[in-house]
This record gives C-alpha cells, sequence and structure tokens, in this order.
RNA sequence: GCCGGCGUAGCUCAGUUGGUAGAGCAACUGAUUUGUAAUCAGUAGGUCGUUGGUUCAAAUCCGACCGUCGGCUCCA
C-alpha cells in the first residue's frame, strides 16, 4: 500500500469512529459491530432496533459535522485483556466483548476521540478537523462476522477523501456508473430483457443482443479453431450417473436445480460442461502421440443462484460459458498453460481491453485432492507462465479450489472497475473420478493432466462488463446496427435504398430510415441508440453518388461509395 | 435465503389527510418532404405486481406472496 493510500484509508477509518459516535448519539441503545475502511471508503455495523433507511444519512451527517468541528483528538491507550472485558461490559457492547474475548492479546488497543472510545488496532488521524470531504452512502443489511448464521445487523457505508475536489471525482464516477448500467442500457438498446413469467436471472436475448453476442461468438469460434481447438456440442441434461461420477451431486448440489424424471430415471440440468467433454474424450482410447486435447464449446449452464444475488447479466441463472478443456501429458503442461493464458489475452484486448490483473490462486491449507508433486507442478507452471507476460499479478496463497491451483484474469475498465473473466484452473479431481487414460511412450496406461478454463468467462457476463465499458457505444465490428442511411427527403429514397442493399450485400449491418421526419430527428433517433455512424443522405449526395458520414459528434465529410465501403472494412477489422 | 427500499400505461414519473386514475415520451393514424440532437394534430393504451383483510368506500391502511433495487453471502 502506498503512502497516500494509507494515509486515505486511515483518514476513512476515523470518519468510520466518527459515524459509530454520531449513531450513538443519535441512538443510544445502538450496539457497535465493526467499522473498517474498505477499498473506496468505510463502513460500520451497527445492531439498532429501529430499520435505518437512507433518510437517516443526511441526519447522521450533519451530526458528524459538529462532532468534526468539535476537533476531537484520538487518543490510544492500552488496556490488560481483563479491563478490555470491564470496560465494554460496562458500555454494554456485547459484539465488542465478543471480540475481545475471541482475541488473545497480552494488551488491547483502544481508541478515543471525544466522548467515544472503540476497541481498535488503528492507526487514526491526530485530530477530526483532518476530515476534509465525507459522504454517507447507503445502509445495508450485513451478517456479524460475515455469516449467515449470525444476526443480520445495519450496515453504514460511507466515503471519504482527502479534499473536496477528489469527494466530488468519486461521486461523479459513481454517476458515470449509474450511466452506464448495462440493465439501463439493455433495456434502451433493446440487447436483452428479463422476464417475471419467464423467471428471474434467465435472459431473453432480442434480435439486437442476439446480433451482438453472435459477432462475439463467432469471432470466438474462429479463434478457437486458428488456435488448435476442437468445438464440440453437449446436451443441456445429463442423467444422476453421471453426476455422481463427476461428484456434482455429493459437492455442487445445492447450486443444482430438482432433478427431473424422465421414464423413471433421474436427470439434472447441467451447472457444468466438464463432465460431457470427458464423455468425449473417454469415447476413444487416446496415445500420447495425440496429446493434446484441446475440447471447446460455448456450453450453456444453469445453476441455482440465491434470489437475492442475481444482477442484470452480470449473475444470472442459466448462463453460457466460453468453456474448454486442455487434456495433456505432464509434458505439456507448462506450454499449454503458457497458450492458454497468452490466447486469453489476446482476446481480452481484442474487445479493447488494455489493463489486466492476474492472481495466482494456490493450494488450499486442508480439503484438496492430488498429490504434492501434481501442485508443484501445476502451480509452477502456472507462475511461469504469468511471468513471461510482465502483467502485474497476485499471490493468493490457499485460495485455489479443492481440485487445483488456478490464474484468474482480471480486466479493468473505462472507469477504473475491476471485473474477473478469463480462469484457466487444472483440475486432479475430474480425471480420477472419470478414470481418464492416455497410452503413453511405453504402452502404458497413464493419466493425463486436464485444465480448464474460460476466456470471457461467461458469455452474458462479458456482454455486461462491455455495455458498461463502452457505455453502449459498442466497437463497429460487434455494434448491432452499424450504419443508419438517413433520407432528407423522398427523391433521394430510392438512392438511399440502393446504397442500403449495396452495404448488406458487403457485410454491414446497416437500418434505413427514410420516414418523412425531419433530418434533425432521425439523427437524434440514430444516436440514441448509440449507432456508430450515420450515413445521410440528401439530393446533393444524391446528384454527386456520394455519402455524408457523420459519428455521434461530428459530421466526417463526404465520401464515394467505395471510400465508406473501404473505411467501415478497414475498422471493422479485428485486430491482430 | 437474510436486512432494508421500491412496484401506477411500452418507458420515465404525478396522484394532496382513503371518495374506484393523470402527464411527457414511445406506439398507431393523418398532415408535413424537411441539410446535422425532438414538425404538428388526432387516436388508442391501466383489474394501480398478485392475493387476502380493514372500511359504506382502497392505487392510498394492514398481512402474505411474487418481482425488482442496494447490500450480506456466493460467484462465470
Amino acid at each position: 500500500m502506498s503512502q497516500l493510500e494509507s494515509r486515505l484509508s486511515t483518514i476513512r477509518h476515523s470518519t468510520a469512529h466518527v459515524l459509530a459516535q454520531a449513531v450513538l448519539k443519535k441512538f443510544p441503545d445502538a450496539k457497535l459491530a465493526i467499522g473498517p475502511a474498505i477499498e473506496s471508503g468505510f463502513y460500520y455495523d451497527f445492531d439498532i432496533e429501529t430499520p435505518l433507511t437512507e433518510d437517516i444519512l443526511i441526519e447522521l451527517e450533519d451530526i458528524m459535522k459538529t462532532i468534526i468541528n468539535e476537533n476531537q483528538e484520538f487518543k490510544q491507550y492500552d488496556l490488560s485483556k481483563k479491563e478490555a472485558i470491564i470496560n465494554s461490559e460496562k458500555t454494554n457492547q456485547p459484539y465488542k466483548l465478543e471480540l475481545i474475548k475471541d482475541l488473545n492479546l497480552d494488551t488491547y488497543s483502544f481508541y478515543e476521540n471525544g466522548p467515544f472510545t472503540d476497541l481498535c488496532k488503528g492507526p487514526h488521524i491526530n485530530n477530526t478537523k483532518e476530515i476534509k470531504a465525507f459522504k454517507l452512502l447507503k445502509v445495508s443489511g450485513a451478517y456479524w462476522r460475515g455469516s449467515e448464521k449470525n444476526k443480520m445487523l445495519q450496515r453504514i457505508y460511507g466515503t471519504a477523501f482527502t479534499d473536496k475536489k477528489e469527494l466530488r471525482l468519486y461521486m461523479n464516477q459513481l454517476e458515470e456508473a449509474k450511466k452506464r448500467d448495462h440493465r439501463k442500457l439493455g433495456k434502451e438498446l433493446k440487447l436483452f430483457s428479463i422476464n417475471e413469467e419467464v423467471g428471474s436471472g434467465l435472459i431473453l436475448w432480442h434480435p439486437k443482443g442476439t446480433t451482438l453476442r453472435n459477432q462475439i461468438e463467432d469471432y470466438w469460434k474462429k479463434e478457437h479453431i486458428k488456435n488448435q481447438y476442437q468445438l464440440v456440442m453437449t446436451p443441456h441434461v445429463g442423467k444422476s450417473e453421471l453426476w455422481k461420477t463427476s461428484g456434482h451431486l455429493d459437492f455442487y448440489q445445492e447450486n443444482m436445480y430438482e432433478k427431473m424424471d424422465v421414464e423413471s430415471q433421474a436427470y439434472f440440468l447441467k451447472p457444468m460442461n466438464c463432465p460431457f467433454h470427458i464423455m468425449i474424450y473417454k469415447d476413444t482410447q487416446h496415445s500420447y502421440r495425440n496429446l493434446p486435447i484441446r475440447y471447446a464449446e460455448l456450453g450453456t449452464v444453469y445453476r441455482y443462484e440465491r434470489s437475492g444475488v442475481l444482477h442484470g447479466l452480470l449473475r444470472v441463472r442459466g448462463f453460457t460459458q466460453d468453456d474448454a478443456h486442455i487434456i495433456c501429458s505432464e509434458d505439456q503442461v507448462e506450454s499449454e498453460i503458457l497458450t492458454a493464458l497468452e490466447f486469453s489475452l489476446k482476446m481480452l484486448k481484442a474487445f479493447g481491453f488494455k489493463e489486466f490483473k492476474l492472481f495466482l490462486s494456490t493450494k488450499p491449507e486442508e480439503k484438496f485432492v492430488g498429490n504434492d508433486s501434481q501442485w508443484k507442478l501445476a502451480e509452477k507452471s502456472l507462475e511461469k507462465a504469468i511471468k513471461k507476460t510482465n502483467i502485474e499479478f497476485e499471490i493468493d496463497a490457499g485460495g485455489g479450489a479443492f481440485y487445483g491451483p488456478k490464474i484468474d484474469i482480471k480486466i479493468k475498465d473505462a472507469i477504473g472497475r475491476q471485473w474477473q473473466c478469463s480462469t484457466i484452473q487444472f483440475d486432479f479431481n475430474l480425471p480420477e473420478r472419470f478414470n481418464m487414460t492416455f497410452i503413453n511412450s511405453k504402452g502404458e496406461k497413464a493419466r493425463p493432466f486436464m485444465i480448464h478454463r474460460a476466456l470471457l468467462g461467461s458469455i452474458e457476463r462479458f456482454i455486461g462488463i462491455l455495455i458498461e465499458e463502452y457505455a453502449g457505444w459498442l466497437p463497429l465490428w460487434i455494434s448491432p446496427i452499424q450504419c443508419q442511411i438517413l433520407t432528407i427527403n423522398n427523391n433521394v429514397k430510392d438512392y438511399a435504398e440502393k446504397l442500403d442493399k449495396q452495404l448488406t450485400e458487403a457485410g454491414f449491418r446497416t437500418k434505413l430510415n427514410a420516414s418523412s421526419d425531419k433530418l434533425n430527428y432521425k439523427i437524434r433517433e440514430s444516436i440514441k441508440q448509440k449507432t456508430p455512424y450515420l450515413l445521410i443522405i440528401g439530393d446533393k449526395e444524391k446528384e454527386t453518388n456520394t455519402i455524408t458520414l457523420r459519428n455521434k459528434n461530428t459530421q466526417l465529410g463526404t465520401l464515394s461509395k467505395e471510400e465508406l465501403i473501404k473505411k467501415l472494412s478497414e475498422e471493422n477489422e479485428i485486430l491482430n
């Protein structure tokens, strides 16, 4: 953490203390839980009888301002465990008491400012007057100690910055994020909808959204073929035996939908594609000579997600993974990981993302399958691949799945938010469970390595991210409508129709608007639909056999048809 | 699932202390033929999320359910 960041989080943490003081002033019976600084601000959890609504925030902010203006000094002091316990019993703070009892320290650090005192490691600012810019943002529920078995507390989120300008910038960013919300844009641009009667978390792709999706999927398929993957397709349901063998019924059932009976056999909707790909692999005997095998599928899976977590395209109940399974021998592991990682970065770059961060998750402390040498080999090859990319990375020690270590790629979007897309994971579990084999050079049966990877993550989520990244102004090559042809009067209708036909034949997605509305109106409508190019046709253009081009901001001059097609074609090329 | 907010026309919203609904945009029809972000007029459109209850009377008050939003938890 940089000095600036740590200064900021100190301010935020101190602001959380001021918030707690304000809450106690307003609700003297409030019980305090914890109140840390977080990435974009701070929060404090309270146990208060009255349900809090957003209205209370303004009132609390006022109380906080008064506290800040009192120029309270922050003072640190230590207590023994015994003293600390007596203290929190006296102040009737059961959550603090629990924390003190659970911690086993020689001394317990407390911070005091004004009438408020709190168990706290610190550090803090010296004086409340150092809080120059803060804002309370929202109230929500949060479980005590993050476990749903515990009581639900009320959390107040806020943020603080070193000065008012920084705070304003942050508030603007929140506004900007709201404007880009893919749920709002998805509706406005008629890309997709979610229908109450169909069910929560199930996406209906409208024609424009389907066009967008098809562009992405076509590109994805082409690239996979180029990169020597074999495309496969598998069913959406499978019999219970399959899921028993895979272990999903034992370890993943809470995410799966209820079984369905087909002629008194139990079937399940698939939550993952792996077992099907494995069955394709197992259909023939494999030699080391024809490894690696790479099966790729845009596989739609269904997972039960609790109603409260559903979120537009980002968290749904039915989604399409851009999935692949690489089955290889030990000596191929390293190069397979590297090419998968590079492929992933290339794919993300093609959609315009430039900033990445890699996360390497290693073997969990307990509960894992596979042996040490497998894990070591896998972790080493992941790390080696990461280092070759020269991209910033973090190690999440013990953060791997029980079945293998993994690399996750997070991308940074236009307004600085991070999203997880790609994941490259080893799987030491399924090859065992399904008894996958290949014949090695000695003619013996050997166990292959299996790598599971998704580059975009899920098509649904990725499109959600794309919409937000571009605020709806999608790059030309995936834009559902690339050009709208706008006529100025009826005389040019035939010319415009001909142009429309020519462009469509040349492979562009166009829309002709030859209505009797005014040009101003047509431009406004086209821009509202976030069309990349507007082709304006009037008498002048018809006479000279040209097109006047404009985008959302400005006119881009008058071109001949050939020039236009050349320009569009060039831009339509995906970078390679 | 849990805590809290919200649910009125396709969309965005109004609807005073309970007296059975309104605007703008969109849609449709007609007129208008227009040169770089909204031409005019008319028409149609709602069991006020669903369902119980309170009341002479419910969009309005209460309950349950469904959906949705912000979080918790989880994750592609």
